[in-house]
RNA sequence: GGUGAUGUGGCCGAGUGGCUAGGCUCAGCUCUGCAAAAGCUGCUACAGCGGUUCAAGUCCGCUCGUCACCUCCA
C-alpha cells in the first residue's frame, strides 16, 4: 500500500517517494504576524497536521516547519498605527497564533523560523543571486530578472507573455521587466532596515521562504505545502529564487490546501467576511472547527457557514454518544477484545488506509467511521447485560475511533464529558440555564410516576419548544439538547 | 481578457470506466404510555449537447453556470 499525494505542479496524484526513503521534509507557509487569524488561515495548519500524522504512521520520520513572517509592509503600517514597534507587534501576535493553534489540539512545529532570525540566510541567498546574474541591484533594491528562468510559471502554468498581458502591474522604472519581483527592498526613511551590500533595507516577501528552506532543510525538500491563494506568485517565485540559486529541483511535492468560503466568497481580510479562530472557539469548540475542515477533502472549496457548524454538531454528537456508550460499558480491567467486532474494524482500518492513501481522503474516512458507529450501534444498546462479548465490542469500536482520532486530531476527549460540553455551549448559545430544564423535567418524572400523561406530554412539549429531547430509561429521565 | 479548478439525489459531500460512499432531511417499521436515542427498510443522482468504449458520473470535445488566481491574502 504506497502513498499517493496530488502534486500541484504535475496536476496529477503520484507515488510518494521522498529524497530520503526514511525522512520527509516539510514545510509550509506560515502566517504574517499582524493580527488575530481567521478561520480560513488555519484550514492548513489542520490539513498539514493531519498529513504529518499521516507519515508519520506511515513510518516516516517527519521534519516539519511553519514559518512566520514578521517582517513585512502590513506589519510596519500596525505598528505605527498602535504605537509599537515591529518586532513588538509580531511577537504579540505570534504568541496569539501559538495560542490559537494549542487550542486547536495541534502538536506544535518542529521549528517556527521567522525571517528577523534568518536574515544573513537571505542576504547570502540574494548575494548568490546577484552573482549568478539572476538578481540585480537597483537604486537599493535587489529585484529578480524573471526571463532568466526559463522554468518560470511552471507552477502556476503562467506564461510571462500572458501576465505582461494582464496589464495589472504596476509600472516600475527601476524594473528591467515589468515582472521582476523584489528580493529586497531600499528601507523608506525611518523605517526598520537590516544593513546589506545594497544599503539598509529588508527582504522582499518570497526570498525568505526559500532562504530558510535552504538553511533548515538544504537545496531540496520533499514537501511544500501553503494554500491555493500563494500558487502565484508567491511560490512560483520560490521556485525561481532557489532553483535558480542551487540549480536543483527545489520541491518534490507541492500541496495546495483549498480555500474556505463564507457567504460563497473566498474569506478574506480584504472582504471583510471573517470569523476569527480565536472567537470561534471560544464560541463553538475545537472539535466541530476539526471536523469542519477535515469531514470536507483539503483541495475542495468548502463553505464554512451556520449550516455547515450544525452539520458538524450533529456528526460529532452521533460519534461521541457511540463513545459515551462504549465507555459506559468498559472498566480498567477490560483488555481483551471481541474478535468478531475487531474484524469488523480491521476491515474498516484498512478502508482508512486506503483512503488516506489516496491523497489524504479524510471524507472517506468520515464515512467509514459513521459506517463502524453503525454496526456498533447495531450490536451494543444501552442497558445491555454488561458481559466480555459486550465490553469487548465497546473496547474494539473505542479503540478504532482513538486511532483514527489519532490521525485527525480529534475523537480524544472523554465522551461523556465532552457531550456535556457540548450540551452547555448549545445550552449558552440558547440562552437556557440547566437548572430550568431539570427543573421540568424532574417535573415530568413526578407526572409520569403518577401516571397523569397528559401532563407528561404537556410538558415535553415545553422541553421540545426548549429545543431539548428527553429520553425515558430504566434507569430514569435523561435530556440532551436536540442537535 | 488570461490561467486553473469545478458543476453529483431535498441539502451537504466522496467517488480509481463495469461493483452500496457516507451524513442530514423525508416516509414506513421495531422499541416506547407517548416520545427521544438507536436499529431496520425505502428514496438511485451525476449541468447540457455530442463523441470514444462491449461498458462513462468517471475519458475527449463543445456550450452554459460557479469559484479561485492574475494585486496583500491560508
Amino acid at each position: 500500500m504506497s502513498l499517493k499525494i496530488y502534486n500541484s505542479q504535475s496536476r496529477q496524484s503520484e507515488e510518494f517517494v521522498p529524497y530520503d526513503p526514511k525522512h520527509v521534509k516539510m514545510y509550509v507557509c506560515g502566517p504574517t504576524v499582524y493580527n488575530f487569524l481567521h478561520v480560513g488561515n488555519f484550514r492548513g495548519p489542520v490539513v498539514f497536521n493531519m498529513v504529518r500524522n499521516w507519515l508519520e504512521y506511515s513510518g516516516y520520520k517527519v521534519t516539519y516547519a511553519l514559518n512566520f513572517t514578521d517582517v513585512d509592509d502590513k506589519i510596519i503600517a500596525k505598528a505605527n498605527e498602535v504605537g509599537m514597534t515591529p518586532g513588538e507587534l509580531s511577537e504579540k501576535y505570534i504568541a496569539e497564533y501559538k495560542k490559537d493553534f494549542a487550542s486547536l489540539g495541534l502538536r506544535a512545529h518542529d521549528m517556527n523560523p521567522k525571517v528577523t532570525e534568518h536574515m544573513e540566510d537571505i542576504l547570502s541567498m540574494v548575494g548568490t543571486l546577484i552573482d549568478k546574474k539572476v538578481a540585480y541591484e537597483a537604486q537599493g533594491d535587489v529585484l529578480y530578472s524573471i526571463e532568466t528562468f526559463k522554468d518560470y510559471g511552471k507552477l502556476s502554468g503562467r506564461h510571462t507573455d500572458e501576465l505582461l498581458a494582464g496589464a495589472r502591474v504596476e509600472v516600475d522604472e527601476k524594473k528591467r521587466s515589468p515582472m521582476d519581483f523584489a528580493l529586497w527592498k531600499a528601507a523608506k526613511p525611518g523605517e526598520i532596515s537590516w544593513p546589506s551590500p545594497w544599503g539598509p533595507g529588508r527582504p522582499g516577501w518570497h526570498i525568505e521562504c526559500s532562504a530558510m528552506i535552504k538553511n533548515i532543510f538544504g537545496d531540496q525538500i520533499d514537501i511544500h505545502g501553503g494554500g491555493m491563494d500563494l500558487i502565484f506568485p508567491h511560490h512560483e517565485n520560490e521556485i525561481a529564487q532557489s532553483e535558480g540559486c542551487t540549480g536543483k529541483h527545489f520541491v518534490k511535492y507541492w500541496m495546495h490546501n483549498n480555500m474556505l468560503n463564507f457567504g460563497g466568497q473566498k474569506m478574506s481580510k480584504s472582504l471583510g467576511n471573517i470569523v476569527s479562530l480565536r472567537d470561534f472557539v471560544t464560541m463553538y469548540n475545537a472539535e466541530i472547527y476539526k471536523w469542519m475542515i477535515q469531514s470536507v477533502h483539503y483541495r475542495t472549496m468548502s463553505e464554512f457557514g451556520d449550516a455547515a457548524v450544525d452539520r458538524a454538531i450533529s456528526g460529532l454528537a452521533r460519534v461521541y454518544s457511540a463513545m459515551a456508550m462504549a465507555e459506559s460499558y468498559l472498566t480498567p480491567e477490560v483488555t481483551q477484545v471481541d474478535a468478531a467486532f475487531a474484524k469488523i474494524t480491521e476491515d474498516a482500518w484498512k478502508k482508512v488506509e486506503a483512503a488516506m492513501n489516496d491523497d489524504f481522503g479524510t471524507p472517506e474516512v468520515f464515512a467509514t467511521m459513521f459506517e463502524v458507529v453503525r454496526q456498533f450501534n447495531n450490536q451494543v444498546r444501552r442497558g445491555m447485560k454488561v458481559n466480555p462479548a459486550i465490553q469487548g465490542k465497546a473496547l474494539a469500536f473505542t479503540q478504532f475511533i482513538k486511532k483514527m482520532g489519532a490521525v485527525l486530531a480529534m475523537f480524544q476527549e472523554p465522551a461523556h464529558d465532552f457531550l456535556i460540553k457540548l450540551d452547555n455551549m448549545l445550552l449558552d448559545k440558547a440562552n437556557i440555564k440547566r437548572a430550568d430544564v431539570d427543573a421540568v423535567v424532574a417535573e415530568r418524572s413526578a407526572a409520569r410516576a403518577n401516571k397523569d400523561f397528559a401532563k407528561s406530554d404537556e410538558l415535553r412539549n415545553k422541553l421540545v419548544a426548549m429545543n431539548i429531547s428527553v429520553s425515558d430509561t430504566p434507569e430514569g429521565s435523561f435530556w440532551e439538547v436536540t442537535k
